[in-house]
DNA sequence: AGAAGTTAGCGAGACTGTTG
DNA sequence: CAACAGTCTCGCTAACTTCT
């Protein structure tokens, strides 16, 4: 079971976790748990609809069901009033982060670059969700499902700003108390791993010790201390989380203070990584171009609120157009030819990205 | 009946103080 | 300052009730 899974994680999340907790404060922990798990499933569920249970999440995330079942203490405590989507009140931990999330954005302290095809963006905030909804009127033994839709800057962002992060190790990780901080943690070098392996060959670094403690939410004064916590954080994420890595404490230009020297024993597989990076480019930018060229279809209402998303999922508008589509970004990226009845069959289940898994 | 939501108790392991 | 050890807290488990 040493499965490696590789998701991406989107940049300007990774490179501002700091600006997660000081905008959802202690449901952070969770907000970032779900980027992940949402990264994760973006790899199926490209176009930014997806659908999960409870059950789903818990599985991937590796969180307990009861603690995300549990009304929120603001609630049961009577300090607030839960907020409502059709009557529906969004009461217990899980169904309020969720709505958190859909309410206000990931505020960044400092403005986030984003480097465009010939721009520089400024980000200043982050949404991550668009719409929230669940089958409210459940009847005897129904799950709750909820369904959501993501923002558009989080699918640009798994499009083409992102780190490689092994889902597995975050989840593993994650177990076990002192699970926050050591996500927090993988996530950060991860983001090494994947800055070093993809500008260079070298596979080795080192960086000072308070800086890396910073990102580890190590807070000790006594510099023994800091050793010792970061030691043991990094033996589970090397043990338990099975995180290919090697590290050394060395001492620091020459003074006193300690630096941590890493060695990252394999990084991602370059070759997989780019004809991934290739196919869902391709896939998402020539649904894009067919969609500006025929699109808008017969009589569709034009105050739809997301017309090229509605149209992608629609199963009757311009099959044959999406089929070809499809096909070539499998030949282009995999050289893989897929018959037509093979891709029309795709387009029309729904599963675009069946034969990958 | 099966899933949602609650609660108690236990054990790993994070924190902190002591020692050489 | 490193190594060790005791304490206490957090988070997991499992068994329960409530809800639809």
């Amino acid at each position: 079971m040493d499965q490696h899974i590789l998701s991406r994680i989107d940049r300007a999340v990774a490179d501002n976790l700091k600006d997660i907790e000081r905008s959802f404060g202690e449901q952070a922990g969770l907000v970032q748990d779900f980027i992940m798990f949402i990264s994760r499933q973006l790899k199926t569920d490209l176009f930014g609809y997806t659908r999960f249970t409870v059950q789903q999440f818990c599985e991937h995330t590796g969180r307990n069901r009861q603690d995300l079942a549990l009304v929120h203490p603001d609630f049961s405590s009577g300090r607030k009033q839960p907020p409502e989507i059709q009557g529906y009140a969004f009461q217990t931990v899980l169904d309020y982060a969720l709505y958190a999330m859909m309410e206000r954005n990931i505020i960044f302290s400092r403005s986030y670059e984003v480097k465009g095809h010939n721009s520089v963006v400024h980000m200043t905030h982050f949404p991550i969700l668009k719409d929230l909804k669940l089958n409210f009127n459940r009847k005897d033994k129904q799950q709750k499902i909820y369904d959501i839709r993501l923002s558009d800057e989080l699918i640009s962002g798994f499009l083409s700003r992102y780190y490689i992060i092994d889902s597995e190790s975050y989840k593993l990780v994650g177990k076990g108390r002192g699970g926050d901080s050591r996500k927090k943690l993988l996530i950060y070098l991860s983001k090494i791993s994947h800055v070093l392996h993809s500008t260079s060959t070298a596979t080795e670094t080192t960086i000072p010790l308070d800086r890396i403690c910073r990102f580890a939410d190590i807070n000790d004064i006594k510099p023994s201390h800091k050793k010792q916590n970061l030691q043991r954080m990094l033996t589970h994420l090397k043990c338990i989380g099975r995180f290919p890595i090697h590290f050394e404490f060395v001492s620091y230009r020459g003074s006193s203070e300690y630096a941590l020297r890493l060695a990252f024993l394999s990084g991602p597989d370059r070759m997989k990584v780019q004809k991934e990076h290739t196919f869902y480019y391709r896939l998402l930018n020539g649904m894009r171009d067919v969609f500006n060229l025929c699109g808008t279809g017969p009589a569709t209402p034009s105050i739809e609120e997301d017309p090229f998303q509605n149209w992608l999922i629609n199963r009757g508008l311009n099959t044959a157009e999406k089929a070809r589509v499809l096909q070539q970004a499998y030949y282009i990226a995999f050289s893989i030819n897929l018959p037509d009845s093979v891709a029309t069959d795709l387009v029309l289940s729904g599963d675009f990205l069946k034969p990958l898994i």
